[in-house]
Order: structure tokens, then sequence, then C-alpha cells
DNA sequence: GCGCAACTGGAACGCTTGTTCCAGAACTTG
DNA sequence: CAAGTTCTGGAACAAGCGTTCCAGTTGCGC
């Protein structure tokens, strides 16, 4: 017996990252090879062809996100969580991060298997994340009962989602800030 | 002589639509042709190649949105204009009317040449719109003139945005009218 | 140290890609 | 009718694509 000598996650991280910077289609095989460092027969025996690669891409984009939200969140009072959250996006835009979900939404998904669901289960996903934050902020007094919160949870989410386009455009500190001061605003 | 026997903003609308539909990377010239209604030859000497017919398709797109949106703004109240012009966006979103420039932005923005200008113009040019009419809803006393105009402008570009990617995924119209009432609520 | 399994490198595959070219048909204008 | 231009269909091209396969190397577990 031998085991895999390459992190299999890492590898699919760095996946994710050439699949967010290029597309899907923008991406060939060959530059996968060259950019994550294991050889084209490896790729094809570990992974399977390039679409199934991309889809434990994603998979592997999703989880991590959502690891590294749930560490965001957890303590404190829901609204300055859901701030902290905010801000984080909003850093994360201005640096021209783009994200492999909207990517994969935008260019597939009309047509493409698994992929529009998983993209509609991240968007609905932090909806109800954010309607649950507003429901315990709401009950910390922080955020005025009278507010809907599915509603202005599945504002934020598309707030977060247009920040996602915005990164493609190299917007200036300025224009995110605005957008993320809003988005607080309206929870006031 | 012998004029063009197409409409050649006809065969930029077609064009638009599918590089819309299945990203710049995911059509091919066979495709195009296919759908067009004119011979390869045509297409080549009419409109240059690949590259160039997609940034031709762009432009008309742009072009045309910006017609339409005038059409929706101008007469009556700003306010009813701002909200009308999120309502139709709305109504695009349940439609999975998918936005070229929006595509365009996710797929080529951080490498290709032109096309994030384009989009980045496209996006400010929308928040300056919406600056515009919230600075005339002010004036019209339809707006409370503690709001900034800038940073409420920037946010409701960046919700249209957002519905932009929302549409890719088949989104439920209670979801969309949601994001569009929100916006909305953040004028009052 | 033997055998098994993961890995490498490269060659080969059939297919599609974007692009060019050409002979001829279709049409408009003189 | 003739000249000139646009359009068509199809062939041809080189390059790149995703995928498969194989001979050979490396390293772990018995």
């Amino acid at each position: 017996m031998r085991s895999e000598t390459f992190d299999r996650a890492d590898v699919l991280d760095r996946a994710g990252a050439l699949f967010a910077e290029k597309g899907y289609e923008g991406t060939s095989v060959q530059d996968l090879v060259d950019r994550l460092g294991l050889s084209r027969s490896s790729l094809y025996n570990s992974f399977g062809d390039k679409h199934a690669l991309y889809l434990q891409a994603i998979d592997r984009y999703r989880a991590r996100g959502q690891k590294h939200t749930v560490s965001l969140l957890d303590g404190g009072p829901a609204l300055a969580s859901i701030e902290g959250y905010l801000r984080t996006v909003g850093a994360e835009t201005v640096g021209c991060t783009t994200c492999l979900v909207t990517s994969a939404a935008m260019e597939q998904g009309l047509l493409n298997d698994g992929i529009e669901q998983r993209a509609r289960e991240s968007l609905t996903g932090m909806a109800e994340l954010f309607a649950g934050l507003i429901r315990r902020a709401q009950g910390e007094g922080d955020v005025p009962v009278g507010k809907d919160p599915v509603r202005l949870g599945r504002a934020l989410a598309n707030t977060v989602c247009g920040l996602r386009v915005f990164a493609s455009v190299r917007p200036s500190q300025e224009e995110v800030e605005d957008i993320v001061e809003a988005a607080i605003d309206s929870l006031r």
C-alpha cells in the first residue's frame, strides 16, 4: 500500500481558485496540471474527469466557506456578527477575491447538472442564516421588531451576491464601503 | 452594389442572447452560425472574429439597455421611477433573463481587454443614475433628506447586480419580491 | 526485499475549436 | 445585360481540447 502523496483538500482549493479565476470553460486540463502540481494521470485517477473535479472543487469551496462563516458568527451579539460578516465580504470584494459559486452559477446556471442546485442552496442557506441572526438580534433589542427577518435576510444575501460580481470589476474601497454600510443601515 | 441582407442589430441581439446563455467560452462559432442565420463567411466578413463579435454584442446590449432604462425613467415622480425600474428588474429575474454584462464581468472580468472597463462603466452608470433620481425624489419630498444619495444609489446598483446572479438560479417570485421590496424600503 | 499501489511523463487518440480561403449563387445598381 | 458586391456552402487548416493508455519509478506495508 501507498497513500496519496498530495493533500486532496489543498489540490481542490487550488483547482477552485483556478476555476474561479478563468471560468470552467476557460480552464484547460493543461492549466490544471501546470497549477496543481500533479500529473495528468494522477488527476484523472484521483478526481475523475474535468467536470467531476469542478464539482468537487465547488463542494470543497462551499464547505470551507461554511466553516469560515460559522467561525465568524458564533459568540457575541447577533448584530455584531452580521456586521462583521458583511465587512469581511466587503474586504474580499475590494481585494477582488472572486467567488467560485457565483462564477459557476453565472457560467452554467441554466443548463448544467448539479451546479444550479448547489448555487441555489448556497444562496438560500445564506439568506436563512441571516434571517436567524436577525431574529436573534431582534431578541437582543438591536434590530426593530417591525422588520421582517426573512425579507431582510434575503436582501442581505442578495447584497453579498452583488458584491461577488463587483469583485470582478476592481471596485474602489469607497464604493464597497457604501454598499456594506447601506446594508447595515437597513437593519436599524 | 448590394447592401447587407441581414439586420445587423438583430444579429447582435441574438448573438448576445447566446453569449449570455452559454458564456463566451461556452459558445462556439458553430453555435453562432446555427443560431444567427448567416454563414460562417458572412459572420467573419461583417463582424470580424469571435471576440470582436462578443464586444459588439455587449455594446449593443448596453445601448439597448440604456434606451430601455431611459424610457422607463422619464416622466412622473422620481421615486415611482425607481420603484418601477426595480420591479422590472425583479420580473426579469423571476423570468431567468440573464444579463450579458454581468455574465461577461464574471467570466472575463479580471483578465480580458475592454470588458472589465465596460462592466464597471455599466455599474457606476447605474449607481449614478440612481443617485440622481434619489436626489430628485428628495426634492419632491418622497425620500428623507438625511439619506446619502450616492451611497444609496450604489446600494441599489448592487442590488440589481445581485438579482442578475439570482436569475441564474431560478429563484421563486417570493424571494425576488422580498429583495425588491427591501430595496424600496431602504428609500423610506 | 518483495509486492502492491500510487505516482510520473509522455505519447497517442479522436474531436472540436477558431480562422481562412475559394468557387459560385443571389442580388442591386449602372 | 453587365459589373460589382454580398452572401453561401463547404473544404481545409493548424492548434488546442479532454481523455486514455502504457512503461517506468517511487515509496509504503508485510
